[in-house]
DNA sequence: ATGTGTGCAAAGCATTTGCAGCCAG
DNA sequence: CTGGCTGCAAATGCTTTGCACACAT
C-alpha cells in the first residue's frame, strides 16, 4: 500500500461533505507526515501551529481529529494512563506493550497475535481490536533486573 | 484460597506501619465486600460514606487506595477511557474485554491466555500483565449485528 | 505528645462545549 | 451569502496536592 498523503486525508474530509480549511489541512499534513508515529492532541497542536505560523486552538485539533476519525482515515488508541494517541488507519496493525517500570513501548504486529485473537473469539465470541489498548507488563531489560 | 476479609486488608496496612482509622477501615470493608467487582474511586467513596454515615473525602479515598495498593493487597486497572478501577489482588487474574459498541465487559481468565503471553515473551522478552489494561473489540452480540 | 491521616479547597491535565464571529462553498 | 468552522473561555471529570487541624499510636 502506498504512503498515505495529506491530500488523501483532505480528500476524505471532502468526501464526507466537510469543508477544508487551512487549519484542517495543517492537521492532515502533520498526521500524514507522522506516518506510523502516534501523536497526542498536544503534539498535533504544536506541529500544526508551527506549520501554520499561528496558534491553532486545541479544540480545533480535537474537532479535526474527530472528523478524520469518523471519515475512517485515522484511529486512536490508549497507552497507559497518558493522553489519547492518534495515528493513520494503516494496513498493518500492531499491539503496543508498555513497560510499567521504564515506560518504554514495544510493538508487535497483530499478525503475530492471530492465535490469541482467534482463541478469544472461539471462547467468547468477542472480536478483539488489539490495537486500541496497549498491554502492560515488564520489558526484557526490566524483567531481568527484578 | 479463602475470601479476603476487611480485617486482612486492615492488617496489611498495619504491617506497613500505617495507622488504622475509621475511614481506612471503611474503605477496606467496601473493597473486601466487593470481592471480585471492580470499583472506581467514586464507587468506593459512595459506599464507604454510606457505611460511615458521614462523607468520606475523595482525596482520602485515593490516598487509602494507594496505601492498600502499595501494601500489595489491591491492584488497579484501566478500562476504556473511564476512571481507574480497583480490585482485590486476588489469585485468579483475568483479562477484560470491553465492547466498543455496547460498552459491556467480559472477563477471560488469564490461564486461558497463557499461549498468548508465552508467545509475546518468546518474541520480545516482554512479560505481559494481562490484567492491567482491558482489550477493546466487539462482543458476540454486537459483532453479529454488524 | 507526636506526626500521620483527614477534610477542604484549589490546582492540574485531558477533553468537551457554548457562543459570537469568520470564511469556504 | 450562509452555515459550517474557528478561537476563546469556561466547564467537566478524574486525580493530585498544600495546608491547618484532628486523632491513632
Amino acid at each position: 500500500m502506498a504512503h498515505i498523503t495529506a491530500d488523501s486525508l483532505v480528500a476524505a474530509l471532502r468526501s464526507e461533505g466537510l469543508r477544508v480549511t487551512r487549519s484542517r489541512r495543517a492537521v492532515c499534513e502533520v498526521v500524514a507526515v507522522a506516518h506510523r508515529e502516534h501523536l497526542t492532541a498536544s503534539d498535533v497542536q504544536a506541529k500544526a501551529s508551527a506549520e501554520l505560523g499561528t496558534d491553532l486552538d486545541r479544540s480545533t485539533v480535537y474537532r479535526t481529529l474527530e472528523a478524520l476519525e469518523s471519515a475512517g482515515v485515522i484511529r486512536h488508541g490508549h497507552f497507559g494512563q497518558g493522553p489519547t494517541v492518534y495515528h493513520l488507519a494503516e494496513e498493518e496493525r500492531h499491539q503496543h506493550l508498555i513497560c510499567r517500570w521504564c515506560g518504554r513501548t514495544l510493538s508487535i504486529p497483530e499478525s503475530d497475535l492471530l492465535d490469541l485473537t482467534r482463541e478469544i473469539t472461539t471462547r467468547t465470541g468477542f472480536i478483539t481490536d488489539v490495537e486500541h489498548f496497549a498491554l502492560s507488563g515488564l520489558c526484557a531489560d526490566c524483567a531481568s533486573v527484578t
